[in-house]
RNA sequence: CGGGGUGUAGCUCAGCUUGGCUAGAGCGCCUGGUUUGGGACCAGGAGGCCGCAGGUUCGAAUCCUGUCACCCCGACCA
């Protein structure tokens, strides 16, 4: 390819909306083009970038006995009704009319899809386990897509999903996958992507993993232990508390703390230990606006995706109204109004004298020994963890929290959906049974744009060689010299000839400094360079652009140092 | 959905507070020339319904009202 012919457009200067480098660099490259909110266009280079992400999962699929098939972007909503996802998920999924006015979704997920597919062909416990997958566009109306290709609407996704006969047979296959989603990053030249367990949330299930690029653009919050293999997502850790010191115990009393909202406020005011004081956090249910009040340790936050799992339903922050049965800034465990639901923290466990609100307007207690003044207390996990917590695996003070984007995950499905989509198959004992599914996706445009985010510099992205857009870029320095233009040409010739995948720039007027700047921002991991100055030594220059190789090599022998160092390249990678 | 911000050339932005001639710059693009190892220089040129609609005014990119779109923070998110 001559890169004089390459459709698209490199710009100097970063674009104004871009807040995260993989971003700024995969526009200024011209990777991609905006088109609209969370919605791009893909130009060649990132085109290629990800038919190489796509073919290295299809062969890790494959490699499992994946079989490749292709749902429909469009569903009718009856086969979403069948597993009461229609109503149960919220404006994410795109609901449409069609002409008769029937009405449809686009798909933003297929479990529904693959369900159908396979519901009548595998009634017999003798065709399973079997797993299908697909690599296919996308479409989730997120409420705020951001950071270029790292979140957005519409997106490119291999999703899978297995069938088995039994939870054993499930566990089995999902190490296999797990093993497999490993070997798909490595591939793709970013080994340093992690598991960590993970909240199962819409999809439903029990035990599933996100692999993670941990990076400080991104939007997960991950815990990770730093003396032990312990990794979680924030959302599902385990948050572990002990109230060594727990206090004297005290009398209750109340006590007034005037123009004092704020846990902060009131500790001062009284000087207490925020350690020892009882924070209140209030949320809504979504379907009836019910309270919900959330106790925890004065420096503590809540993890809502935990407490919602409790409360079993939606929440949201509370808005508290004048007649709500809470007094907003003082509210408090003992005396509480019955009309509310309330859960204690962990972290409140142990400590024998407690401030906490009065639940009267400008008062608070002091004094107060949840398992003394209240008549039953049970304590439950809704806290975030923090920095220095202990580690609920090896119980040492060592939890760290990072920041991850996650560009995979799997997820052991359980019978959820053959259950509500009634599919069924026969067993050796002639009796009817659900199948147990698993599922397991990666975002392909996602992946592309982590890998971009964790492997780049100040100039451009440094591919690794097996997903690069090129594997060689060819600088053809003052192409109006007619030896330099030979040798050149020569080479990308030959060079093509050998297999190698060679991104040709011979622009005459174009000078130097747009031509690194240029293959920079391509990031091809070989750049050669043919020049007059390099000619008059007899050579080409070969340089990485990770610039771990700089080396001027003989020109008879460019052609074997070049096809020689990309086979080294590859084989750091996959091996 | 709540808070903040921005819409002017393909890109990055100035002009708007205090209304006034044919609306500007740099980059990019086209023509010609000089250049040629890290985004050159000279000369000429094309390119704008100043997001959209309405209003105020002799006159609106600028003031007012509405509306749409986008960006950021939060909420939400397999």
């Amino acid at each position: 390819m001559k890169l004089k012919n390459l459709v698209s457009q490199r710009f100097k200067e970063n674009p104004s909306d871009a807040q995260i480098a993989s971003h700024a660099l995969m526009v200024r490259g011209g990777y991609m083009k905006y088109v609209g909110n969370g919605i791009f266009s893909e130009y060649p280079i990132l085109r290629r970038i990800t038919s190489k992400i796509e073919k290295i999962i299809r062969e890790e699929m494959n490699a499992i006995d994946g079989q490749e098939v292709l749902f429909p972007v469009v569903m009718p909503a009856d086969l979403w009704e069948e597993s009461g996802r229609y109503n149960s998920i919220g404006r994410e999924l795109v609901r449409f009319e069609d002409r008769n006015r029937s009405k449809h979704v686009l798909g933003m997920t297929h479990e529904e899809a693959a369900v159908q597919l396979v519901r009548e062909y595998a009634s017999s416990y003798q065709q399973y386990p079997f797993m299908i997958y697909q690599i296919q566009r996308k479409f989730r109306d997120e409420a705020r897509p951001r950071a270029g290709m790292i979140r957005v609407r519409e997106f490119t996704m291999k999703d899978a999903y297995s069938f088995h006969t039994s939870q054993e047979d499930l566990e089995d296959y999902y190490q296999k996958c797990y093993d497999a989603y490993n070997r798909i990053f490595k591939r793709a030249g970013i080994p340093e992507v992690v598991t960590v367990k993970s909240d199962s949330g819409m999809m439903g299930g029990s035990v599933s993993h996100e692999y993670m690029l941990l990076t400080a653009a991104g939007e997960d919050t991950i815990v990770l232990c730093k003396e032990c293999d312990y990794r979680s997502n924030m959302e599902a850790a385990e948050n572990t508390v002990i109230n060594e010191n727990a206090g004297e115990m005290e009398e209750l009393a109340c006590v007034e703390t005037p123009e004092c909202k704020t846990i902060e406020a009131v500790c001062e005011f009284l000087h207490k230990d925020i350690l020892a004081s009882c924070k209140a956090v209030v949320y809504q249910k979504n379907m009836d606006d019910a309270y919900v009040v959330a106790f925890v340790r004065g420096d503590y936050e809540v993890n809502e995706t935990k407490l919602r799992n409790l409360v079993g339903e939606e929440i949201h922050p509370a808005d508290i109204t004048e007649d709500a049965p809470i007094v907003a800034g003082y509210i408090g465990p003992y005396g509480i109004s019955d009309k509310v639901t309330y859960y204690v923290d962990l972290s409140l466990k142990g400590i024998n004298s407690l401030v906490a609100g009065a639940n009267k307007e400008g008062y608070h207690y002091t004094g107060l020994n949840l398992e003394r003044d209240l008549d039953k207390v049970e304590y439950v996990d809704i806290a975030k963890v923090q920095e220095g917590g202990i580690c609920p695996c090896c119980g040492k003070p060592s939890l760290a929290i990072s920041r991850g984007i996650e560009v995979g995950n799997i997820f052991q499905l359980g019978t959820k959906y053959t259950r509500s989509m009634k599919m069924q198959y026969m067993d050796k004992d002639n009796k009817l049974q659900y199948p147990i599914m698993g599922c397991y996706g990666i975002g392909v445009g996602r992946l592309a744009a982590s890998i971009c985010e964790a492997k780049h510099d100040d100039y451009g992205p440094i591919w690794p060689i097996t997903i690069a857009p090129w594997e060689v870029h060819l600088c053809c320095m003052r192409p109006d010299n007619e030896d330099v233009r030979k040798v050149a040409d020569g080479l990308y010739e030959d060079l093509q000839k050998q297999g190698v995948e060679v991104i040709y720039d011979d622009r005459t007027s174009v000078r130097a400094g747009e031509m690194f700047a240029d293959a920079d921002l391509i990031g091809a991991p070989i750049r050669v360079v043919v020049s007059p100055r390099n000619l008059k030594n007899n050579v080409v220059e070969v340089t990485t652009r990770d610039k771990s190789v700089k080396e001027s090599v003989a020109l008879d022998q460019a052609l074997e140092f070049i096809t020689g160092l990309k086979k080294q390249m590859i084989e750091a990678i996959e091996n």
